[in-house]
DNA sequence: TATTGACTTAGAGCTAACTCTAAGGTTTAT
DNA sequence: ATAAACCTTAGAGTTAGCTCTAAGTCAATA
């Protein structure tokens, strides 16, 4: 099954712009061509692309994305880079899920901060130290 | 308790440049100045510089940002509006998370891949249908 | 008082990741 | 066979968010 490039713009939610783009930068060095020049994606060439968009989701910058993909065509020489790797990317991503979390924190206080001064119609209630309740009922 | 620009800079983790970027585009209306034109930074300051970081790790551009801003300085009549935007910024943070989570299992599966295709020597081994260990221990 | 270092502004420069344009080649449908 | 709708490339343009520079002012120390 191959799809053109704006199929699969389509099918993967991208543009063929930005495919282009990808494959320019690197990204995509097992897209094969036809005779006369024109791209076509298989299935392979999906899920590459699925781990583009996972990678970018961890926040990897395009050049190292680039640099993984180097390794998957160099072969089993570089599974332990790639490996380590991923291993890092877990890492990264559990961090930001903290920190994410953490700042769901301060916006769930300033939601009550606002419910209570809009109730009040008064932000001047916060004036004294607040009483966010912490172990209550939020509701 | 009054900072210079480069104390808060510190302080903050930030650097001046960007305090003052962020002064230039609006978000800092509430800091004051000496006779001679020179910033000076009060707790309030410091914790409006939070709010801006906060926000900022929501994904808030700017220009969203200096809109909130500039409904601080309206007063009371905007707390609506305050209210309702802190609310956007819950579900959009509890969306991140999910999206997070969800890539957080692709990386593991990945990790897992890499792990037992070194243990292999080979990628090979993924040849056929994965064996990936959904429900078990994963180590 | 003079020098050093921090402050000010306007505005230029940078980077990442697209996003689009122009000019041309290919494929498909009538 | 010819028009429409795709595809290609190189390269220019865009946007956000800094980041830095230049030229000058202000404050603190020797």
């Amino acid at each position: 099954m191959k799809l053109t490039i704006s199929e699969t713009a389509e099918k993967m939610n991208l543009t063929a712009h930005t495919i282009r783009y990808y494959d320019k930068e690197g990204l995509l060095p097992f897209v094969e061509r036809t005779e006369s020049g024109i791209r076509y994606f298989t299935d392979n060439d999906l899920e590459g692309l699925e781990i583009i968009k996972c990678l970018k989701a961890t926040g990897m910058p395009i050049k190292e994305i680039k640099t993984f993909m180097d390794w998957c065509v160099e072969g089993d020489t570089t599974l332990k880079e790639r490996y380590r790797m991923f291993l890092e990317r877990k890492t990264a991503v559990e961090s930001q899920i903290l920190e994410l979390q953490q700042t769901l924190d301060r916006i769930n206080y300033k939601c009550w901060y606002y419910k209570t001064a809009l109730e009040a119609g008064t932000e001047k209630i916060h004036d004294n130290a607040p009483k966010y309740p912490q172990l209550e009922n939020l509701d």
